[in-house]
DNA sequence: GCATATATGATAGTATTACTATTATATTTG
DNA sequence: CAAATATAATAGTAATACTATCATATATGC
């Protein structure tokens, strides 16, 4: 069995994309330079005409990858849970006991991210904190039904539908499996970024990531049977 | 004991308006129509402009009392969190055992919301809708750090103290008091807005209301002694 | 009741944003 | 080497996010 896979390509649904960027060198650029940027200057300034200097190209050529910066947005996001998903894959293999395996889950939707060498024009870690400042602006938006029903959020949904799995395998009766996963998925966002920003919102424990500690404590003490 | 405060009025931080709307007409006008105008078109859509086509002003006029949109939106954030503290220290009044306290806050907070007769000018069904959708924004932005410092988010960092403060009270050891109340009240926002929009991402269960049941359980689960 | 201050309205102007369109020039491929 | 395709260069537009100025209406102080 494969414990590595060369040259992963992780696939993105076509229709956040004119182009695909993964097809060109100029694609991977917009794709690496525009997380740069939007790690820098935040999304809401970001613009194709700064991306455009930035990579010395133009606005033209980068629309026709893109049709505008929600697109990209989408894209980066897609990718980054994708990405979740293939390191869950990787991390359960091998482990056979469900708690043990929503332990490890949690440890890996929950933890800091590390550079991933496989995906060379991606920096996983500058790309994580974009996902925890940006990312919810692609469904708390006026186009969610739409963005929904052309399959856009499938990625997350499948991440949380994979999780509750193992919660209905540990304890079939309990009731609020995808709660408690998106719950943990998006708490674990807020928490990184409260203890950076806003540390009055949250708790900071010495030499421990309370982040992990916490949330994993929440999944094992609520999914336990009556 | 008065049981009901007339003509009540939240204390806003000076620092977000230039002018106190609630002063004049024209400064309530603004509030009122621009809950309704971000309710409808949502943050990202909503100009000055627009809102001054349809309270029958100017743009000019409206930026006397507000500097830009964020501003206001700042307004309406912290007019909400002091509202919610309105609400809970009224709901808490005569509750002396603290996990009973406790299980009140959480039903405050996460519980859906009713119109508030104390304050003609806002409506308090559409202001939450906005919080939960907009409100992320006021601080997963580039100006986070200014906006703390200048105290913008004072009203709701004490709500999470004031809470945080009957969780020590239940369980002195407890290690996490405020990551559990954060989690809380920005789990229930989401889990509100997937129900109604990503539906695949909670849990909807019959004849309760699984959002709150939710909460509940989670801090009196996590808070037990061990 | 009148002067004065203050609030609001009307209008104009600017740099930037978020695109669309067209044409020219490279680069790749058959 | 021709044809197809990708990219660059340039121009143009409506909307946005303001700033500035001046006129007029309304409130308040004496």
């Amino acid at each position: 069995m494969l414990s590595f896979i060369p040259n992963v390509k992780l696939q993105i649904n076509e229709i956040v994309y004119n182009k695909d960027p993964d097809s060109s060198e100029l694609g991977k650029k917009i794709i690496k330079e525009s997380i740069e940027l939007i790690y820098e200057i935040g999304f809401e300034d970001f613009t194709f005409k700064k991306l455009s200097l930035k990579i010395k190209s133009t606005e033209a050529s980068i629309y026709r990858y893109f049709d505008n910066k929600h697109s990209l947005l989408h894209y980066l996001t897609i990718w980054y849970w994708r990405w979740m998903e293939y390191k869950l894959i990787f991390g359960l293999a091998n482990i056979q006991n469900p708690e043990e395996r929503l332990i490890k889950s949690i440890q890996i939707l929950t933890e800091p991210i590390t550079e991933d060498s496989n995906f060379h024009h991606i920096n996983e870690i500058k790309l994580n904190k974009i996902i925890i400042s940006e990312s919810a602006k692609v469904y708390l938006n006026k186009n969610v039904k739409k963005d929904n029903a052309v399959g856009l959020f499938l990625p997350y949904k499948e991440l949380v539908e994979r999780i509750s799995q193992i919660i209905i395998e540990i304890n079939p009766q309990y009731k609020y499996p995808h709660m408690l996963v998106s719950t943990i998925i998006e708490g674990a966002h807020y928490q990184r970024y409260f203890s950076e920003y806003l540390p009055k919102l949250t708790d900071v424990v010495k030499n421990e990531d309370a982040i992990t500690t916490f949330y994993k404590k929440m999944a094992i003490e609520l999914i336990k049977k009556d």
